[in-house]
RNA sequence: GGAGGGGUGGCAGAGCGGUUGAAUGCACCGGUCUUGAAAACCGGCAAGGUGAAAGCCUUCGAGGGUUCGAAUCCCUCCUCCUCCGCCA
């Protein structure tokens, strides 16, 4: 949720920034009528502010009255506190409307795009940050997606998997599996190694949770529900691995604080179809390992960037091909400011495949959930969020296998083998 | 799932209808003292809204109710602890 504040001291970039995302003129009126209902806002509250002092006061007198004995006096002033009592009553029903409407339309609102992020609305519109320099991945003749080497190697059973549950729920065995757990180990001692604090949250999350990290009521549909318990399937471990830090004051000396997690995401994908759900591409399950820093306004461009780092880097240790892009306005996530995408090149499909999405929210998270900071004069502000995922474990074994078959079967990168424990998937497994 | 007892400031812990936004202690910050530190002493120390400020208003797990007035009484929910049952 953007901050009040923002849209009346820069109003200017707001609305440039609102444009980027695609918003018309009509929609842009939005902006005013923020600012007019919070001034409507603010007048009612001291209205009502005014009137429950004044019947502060007088029950205060009334008390002061029925003490010395006086119970005539006290009784009349009971009438006067009832009269103030129906009208707070009346402007109180009427702040409460302004705060919903003003509430609904500020939760409308995305964040505004950083300045540096690239004009367009579709995919086709992003920016490509950083190109791949080196030599793509040459295949053999007989190369294929990584749905036929899964089932080749009997790596990934994808009927099993739908059989159990349904389509997208793949069902991983032997080396297949031993991969999976492979990766999400190096993936978290990389984080750890670069200074992340493991947490294994809860996968489940309750609604004002979801509702803090902006997935409620933006992306409701997104999300397995559990209606029994009022609770939700993680889509990300953003969601729990952010809202630990929910309605905190943490002190300015403790940041960044940097936390990492490997979950599950469960994710609903309605409405996808064709390629692009093929074998790994896009699952209703996945393993993820997201890494999560809270940290001071001044630096969190420079954080940003340094996640950048740490995710490039491990896929260099994974010798993947990839690229990085700048998200243009009309592609970016709703609560991001910046966002930056990795994409690994799948040579079986000669296809690029995003397997990672790192962004700064600058106050928008912190502003719903309300995690500040006290500064060194205990003046208290909103602390900026960013996260990005390092990294998304379906894609990546995708591309792993494509890139590293040849007739004799599946290479795996050196990096990656002490985890393993295996450097080679060959038919006799 | 059943029975009982709790949820108050960063923590501990009073308050149980009328200057209580909240005693007291610890922690923390500033000062005095000291060569320095500790101790001792003095002072400060919740958040949100509004306002230039003084101030005013709201908040004692959440929501609702009773009352002129509620942290204090009533109802609902959440949560924690203890005991019983079940269980990886």
């Amino acid at each position: 949720m953007i901050e009040i504040q923002i849209l009346r001291d820069e109003k200017e970039r707001a609305i440039m920034g609102l444009k980027k995302r695609g918003f018309t003129e009509e929609r842009l009126l939005l902006v005013d009528q923020i600012i007019d209902l919070d001034d409507r806002r603010k007048a009612a509250q001291t209205r009502l502010d005014g009137l429950l002092s004044e019947r502060n006061s007088l029950s205060e007198e009334i008390g002061n009255f029925f003490k010395s004995g006086k119970a005539a006096e006290a009784n009349q002033l009971k009438d006067k506190v009832q009269s103030i009592k129906n009208e707070a009553e009346t402007v109180e029903a009427a702040l409460g409307e302004i705060k919903v409407t003003l509430d609904e339309l500020l939760v409308s609102l995305p964040n505004i795009p950083h300045s540096s992020v690239p004009n367009g609305l579709t995919p086709e519109d992003n920016v490509v940050y950083k190109a791949w320099s080196k030599e793509m991945p040459k295949l053999y003749a007989g190369a294929v997606p990584h749905w036929e080497l899964a089932e080749k190697y009997n790596l990934i059973d994808f009927k099993l998997g739908a059989f159990i549950t349904g389509s997208g729920f793949p069902l991983y065995r032997g080396k297949g599996a031993r991969l999976q757990r492979a990766l999400i180990s190096f993936f978290l001692d990389q984080a750890q190694n670069a200074g992340f604090e493991e947490i294994q949250p809860p996968l489940m999350v309750n609604s004002d949770s979801a509702y803090a990290t902006g997935q409620l009521p933006d992306k409701e549909g997104q999300m397995y529900y559990m209606e029994k318990d009022d609770l939700y399937l993680i889509p990300t471990a953003e969601v729990p691995l952010t809202n630990m830090f929910r309605g905190q004051i943490i002190a300015e000396s403790e940041l960044p604080i940097k936390v990492t997690g490997h979950t599950p995401c469960f994710r609903r994908e309605a409405g996808s179809y064709g390629a692009d759900v093929k074998g790994l591409n896009r699952v209703h399950q996945f393993d993820k390992v997201e890494i999560v820093q809270i940290e001071h306004p001044d630096r969190s461009y420079e954080t940003l960037h340094k996640m950048l780092d740490h995710v490039a880097q491990l896929l260099d240790q994974l010798e993947l091909p990839y690229r990085i892009l700048h998200l243009c306005g009309g592609d970016m996530g709703f609560t991001s400011a910046l966002t930056y995408d990795f994409e690994v090149f799948a040579a079986g499909q000669q296809r690029w495949l995003e397997v990672s999405s790192v962004s700064n929210f600058e106050s928008f998270q912190a502003n719903r959930l309300k995690t500040r900071y006290k500064d060194a004069n205990g003046k208290i502000h909103l602390v900026h969020t960013l996260n990005g995922s390092a990294l998304a474990l379906a894609r990546i074994v995708a591309a792993l296998l494509e890139n590293n078959q040849s007739e004799e079967g599946i290479r795996i990168p050196a990096a990656l083998i002490p985890y393993t424990g295996y450097d080679f998937i060959g038919t006799a497994d």
